[in-house]
RNA sequence: CGGGAAGUGGCUCAGCUUGGUAGAGCACUUCGCUUGGGACGAAGGGGUCGCAGGUUCAAAUCCUGUCUUCCCGACCA
């Protein structure tokens, strides 16, 4: 093992968190800019969120299907905005072995032109939807500024695409979504998210409009980590997706399309990390629990192993160290790589009949008694610390909240420390673009908020929504 | 893509100014001894200095180009 010092979060937090990337080994940097290694460690996290969010999705009528990597240029050229968002960050392939390419394709940025290629062939009647597909993949964007995680070229992530008969069912899978990740991000990631509407400056290339799900890290940060799209016809008219309704009318189908990506583990290391590393919340910990024997007797040793299969038989995952470490290394480990909750097996605390329990959110050390009943103790701390997480983040949330009545206290704010600002917007561009001067300061989301004063920050003219602005990775 | 910094065993870095046989700590291997917050002793293995050119009798060191990473900015669903 090598040695792992990680920068103090609040000295410099740009340093910490690429510190924490490589310290818990979730990833580390390959020969090729911006794409990197996830390691066994980070996989394991985004294994989990696979299954979690697989099984919710499937829950709610959706099957997986593949498309393909390479985008032909005719198609995806089809509809403007989207080649306009995208043009900019895509990859192409113009040779195929020795041969230039007739035609060059590029390597998906996202899969909005496939699906509908799909779709267009296979929708001819009101009977066949609705198609509820979605598709685990890599996607490859050409980013200039690239950070492990949280923007890298090629990435993972799911895209949902779904195609119904009317508006109505349409509108209510963008929102039913958005709820699916807002679900899992409070209930799983322990990270207290905003959902809300995009701005039309800020909603995907294509849409009609787009649901985000905002995230704030620790040091004041957004983090867009989820986002549902409304397509309308838009997509279908494009496309040429027609079809038979009951009145035998020809009809532009309506479509969704709802993604989120391996950046949510930037999200998880922002939000809960520590200056000791990775803080992972019991719910998305690959490993809960990390049983550490002292000393090599029987007794020890016999206990750890009972302790761990109780665990493991009952849905706790749990592993003992049994490495050749002193177990002060050990302890240094398991608080690295974030396990949420260390049971300490020893020769010392046996005398007594105790065994030792430290919580990784809290250092706190609690001493149990050997014949209680592990699953139930167990069980219960790792809710407290599932919990604690949650309100400590939600905490954090609302201390780097804020409101603003003008551009000074805006600016002011900024300049303090950044977080959510809340504040009224005309809905002009243009007022959105001078924010922006603000040191990047973007809109984060429309809230369903009432207006604080009713002017718009900018301009001071009547607002028409209330917004939260912010600085954004 | 603009401005700045950096690339030397797995990691952190020294050496470069003033070219002359590649160094340290940690990590790793073996043996011994240990185990309650990153143990200890002894003996070992491993790098050709990001990459490609150039200058030179000689390049980690000087020059040019290039790639990668980090920071700031621009850009970014």
């Amino acid at each position: 093992m090598e040695n792992k010092k990680i920068t103090s979060r609040d000295v410099d937090f740009a340093k910490w968190y690429t510190d924490v990337v490589m310290a818990a080994s979730l990833a580390s940097y390959t020969s090729v800019k911006g794409c990197i290694a996830i390691e066994p460690n980070g996989y394991a996290i985004w294994e989990k969120m696979v299954s979690i969010l697989d099984q919710k999705f499937k829950e709610l009528g959706h099957t997986n299907v593949q498309m393909p990597l390479l985008i032909p240029e005719n198609l995806l050229r089809k509809e403007g905005e989207l080649v306009e968002g995208f043009a900019p960050e895509v990859a192409w392939v113009t040779e195929g072995g020795s041969n230039k390419l007739e035609e060059r394709h590029c390597i998906r940025p996202t899969s909005e032109t496939m699906f509908s290629d799909y779709f267009q062939k296979h929708v001819k009647s009101y009977k066949d939807l609705p198609l509820l597909y979605n598709q685990w993949c890599n996607v490859l964007r050409w980013e200039k500024e690239t950070r492990p995680f949280l923007r890298s070229r090629e990435f993972l992530w799911q895209e949902g695409h779904t195609v119904r008969a009317t508006s109505d069912e349409a509108e209510k899978e963008v929102y039913d979504m958005m709820d699916v990740y807002k679900w899992f991000h409070h209930e799983i990631l322990a990270i207290p998210s905003i959902t809300g509407k995009k701005t039309e400056k800020e909603k995907f290339a294509g849409a009609e409009y787009t649901l985000t799900n905002e995230a704030l890290m620790y040091n004041g940060v957004s983090l867009q980590a989820g986002t549902s799209h409304y397509f309308g016809q838009k997509f279908s008219r494009a496309y040429d997706i027609k079809f038979q309704n009951k009145e035998n009318k020809e009809e532009y189908a309506y479509q969704t399309s709802w993604g989120t990506t391996t950046r949510m583990i930037g999200g998880l290391i922002m939000v809960h990390g520590d200056d000791k590393g990775l803080v992972l919340p019991p719910r998305i910990a690959p490993r809960q629990v990390v049983i550490i024997p002292i000393g090599k007797t029987d007794k020890v040793m016999e206990l750890a192993s009972k302790f761990n299969k109780e665990l493991n038989d009952n849905n706790i995952v749990s592993y003992i160290d049994k490495s050749e470490k002193t177990p002060g290394f050990k302890f240094a480990e398991a608080e690295v790589n974030g396990i949420p909750l260390r049971l300490e097996v020893g020769e010392r605390d046996l005398e007594k009949d105790n065994i030792t329990f430290t919580r990784r959110d809290t250092s706190e050390k609690i001493i149990e008694n050997v014949n209680i009943n592990i699953v139930e103790v167990t069980r219960l701390l790792l809710d407290k610390i599932q919990n604690n997480l949650y309100e400590k983040a939600l905490k954090r949330r609302e201390e780097l909240t804020f409101e603003a009545h003008n551009l000074d206290e805006m600016k002011e704010i900024l300049e303090n420390h950044p977080g959510f600002i809340k504040a009224d917007w005309c809905g002009s561009e243009e007022c959105e673009v001078k924010i922006k001067e603000l040191k990047g300061c973007k809109s984060r989301c429309i809230t369903e908020d009432k207006l604080i004063d009713g002017k718009c920050v900018c301009c001071g003219n009547d607002a028409k929504h209330n917004v939260i602005w912010g600085l954004q990775y």
